[in-house]
DNA sequence: AATGAATGAGGATTCATTCAT
DNA sequence: TATGAATGAATCCTCATTCAT
């Protein structure tokens, strides 16, 4: 013990702020699995703490109730897969390159991240104010995007009360399709039909040039 | 009275059955409200059956549990939003006509019955069994509604594989469109905008034939 | 209608009051089967009803409570015991006879009204009162027949305080065995055995007359 | 204060094991004094955590449901209770003393703890594990005590298909004795009579030698 | 700061009994 | 008299949160 003490704040010990931040990292941590696997209903905070290996009381040591780390793994988790997303699709030049690496990146974080994605969907029930918080960095990003893309004169000159609506098309399409192929382990799986399909909407829309013409 | 005797059970005096038949209507028209308006989590016995002005105990006459009338209110509700956008879309001619009948007459039953919605989207959550019940009947409508479009040339050529995903985002469109423009009050409000664009995006894409002319 | 009504109260007809009777003992027959199979607790008025063909209602136009049939059931069928026993052991002269057709007896009522065991046993604790009058009326004639096996001198000269003791003992022992030697059907089976180790331990009791002296 | 340091956790201040261990008894003896003195039935949580001091949440810390604390009543008294009689009898040697012991230590026990009876005679009904493995705990100890009795010549030769009904017979003869000399306020107070009728049944039988001869 | 026991509000469900038809 | 729907008291159990150690 008085080693220990001697030693002091050097190497290999650490600072009592540092300790701290671990254990809410564990919370953290241990909730955004818990949600992703039980829902936000059964994650009780037995299930959170007894997954950090802590106390039940220790958790309102860091966050004042349960709804607060609701609120929070939704709006940190989401930054990541921004990150993920804009990283991913960095080196595209087109607005359709962008995009298709944008549509596959969110759904390559969710292989990595398979939690993820009912933190995310679930969020609009149960932490409505990080699910809009969200929503609300994401489609900024996106209409960003858009933006410049019809600055650019790659996409057609919507209006911006049009853009509005495209972008929450395509954010839910994504989610959706996310949630429809999701399997039974949580796993999930696009076929390559799908990316193709949304390719080919953005690009070209569905319909044929001749109507009437019989396949 | 005499009139009414002579009438028998036709007019005037309710039946037995008639009357039981109303109570359950009204315990299930509760149920849909109180849903609606504080969703499944907080849709209590008590709170049902106190909009429905009836005791607690009763519930139990006409539904054997709480997720028993859960698992009815989809259904139900959900066959009136097919009859209802069926209906309104029975005049069209065209695969794109059909569409934007189809996409209105959806955001024209939710003006209708604004408690729909929030059923309709916290079932994936509270009444599973129920939402894909009902998600099978949706999307079977529509993948039907495509083939039929793909095989009178209407539509590009798309691989069976193509039409499902396609089928799911066009579902996932409306629904979150539905969300994001319903106010406080829970009334939806689409601008027209938003149809345009869907319109436009289904028939033509959204990319400019000629890329790099900026605008 | 008017033909029946003409008939009158003459033949196959049944009065009011014989229609009556036949509800109430439909619903006590009822009510008795219900107890042996389910037990007091699980014995609802729903059930009682629903075995007797009749709706809830109609209990209280004969019973004025759950409970109330409940005092009636051991009363009306331990008489019936009574007399069953006392039929089978009227041919028997002596004490020993007699105690012995008394027991085979028990047994035998038990063979053709399986659901009596459990109304008696269980009738301790729900129906304490009806207990305690039918243990009246057994132990009552129990005693006058000691009483007079005392007084013929058939048996030892015990005191009327150690009758009664004795009395319990023997009802008990009754009882106990039906209950031990039933099986899951509900029907009991005693083995000889039991019986001859019932007439030795009355006629001889257990100790030997050496003691010490090894088998 | 400083003793009290020295001595570590050995007295004084209670460790929270300790602690918990008291809250557990107290449930315990609540449950026990509850179901003694309203029977299962009526031994509500409510009414167990109030006799206890305790909040309703509290019992579920300490048992997983009320049906378990049920079913731990009867095994733990039991034990008890055989450790008692064990002890009460350990001076006799011969058989008849070794039962009378047993016998009077049933009833002292009873005097000890009053409700330990409704305990035992409810626990068929709703308890009923605990009760068969009660009963078996008895019936095997009575069963080899007859046995060795047996071999030591001490009482007669009984098969072993006899020696099982004499075991419930003696056994159903204390629980019924104990019950029908319990009075109103649940003290039971056997008759000395009873005791001799016991003991000379075992030890005689009741028939006199002489039959027909009068008193 | 960590612990984990104590708390009690809240909710689903059961069922004997009442009562209008 | 028969019916069966309506009632509401009663009960078990869960779990977020508090708090003493």
């Amino acid at each position: 013990m008085q080693a220990m003490v001697a030693m002091g704040r050097t190497a290999g010990k650490k600072t009592r702020v540092q300790r701290s931040e671990e254990v809410r990292d564990a919370l953290f941590q241990a909730a955004a699995e818990v949600v992703g696997e039980y829902g936000y209903i059964d994650a009780s905070i037995t299930r959170i703490t007894q997954r950090a290996n802590l106390a039940q009381g220790t958790f309102y040591n860091y966050f004042s109730s349960r709804q607060e780390i609701f609120d929070e793994l939704l709006p940190v988790l989401g930054a990541k897969m921004l990150a993920h997303i804009r990283q991913q699709a960095s080196g595209a030049r087109t607005f359709l390159e962008k995009e298709e690496q944008s549509f596959r990146a969110f759904f390559s974080f969710l292989k990595r991240m398979p939690y993820f994605l009912r933190i995310l969907n679930e969020a609009e029930i149960f932490a409505p104010k990080a699910h809009r918080q969200h929503f609300h960095n994401v489609t900024g990003g996106y209409m960003r995007f858009l933006h410049s893309a019809r600055k650019n004169g790659e996409i057609a000159n919507l209006s911006d009360e049009a853009l509005e609506p495209l972008v929450y098309m395509l954010i839910a399409t994504r989610g959706y399709l996310a949630l429809r192929y999701t399997d039974e382990e949580g796993v999930v799986n696009l076929p390559e039909e799908a990316v193709q399909m949304y390719l080919q909407l953005l690009s070209k829309g569905l319909l044929t040039k001749e109507p009437g013409a019989p396949s």
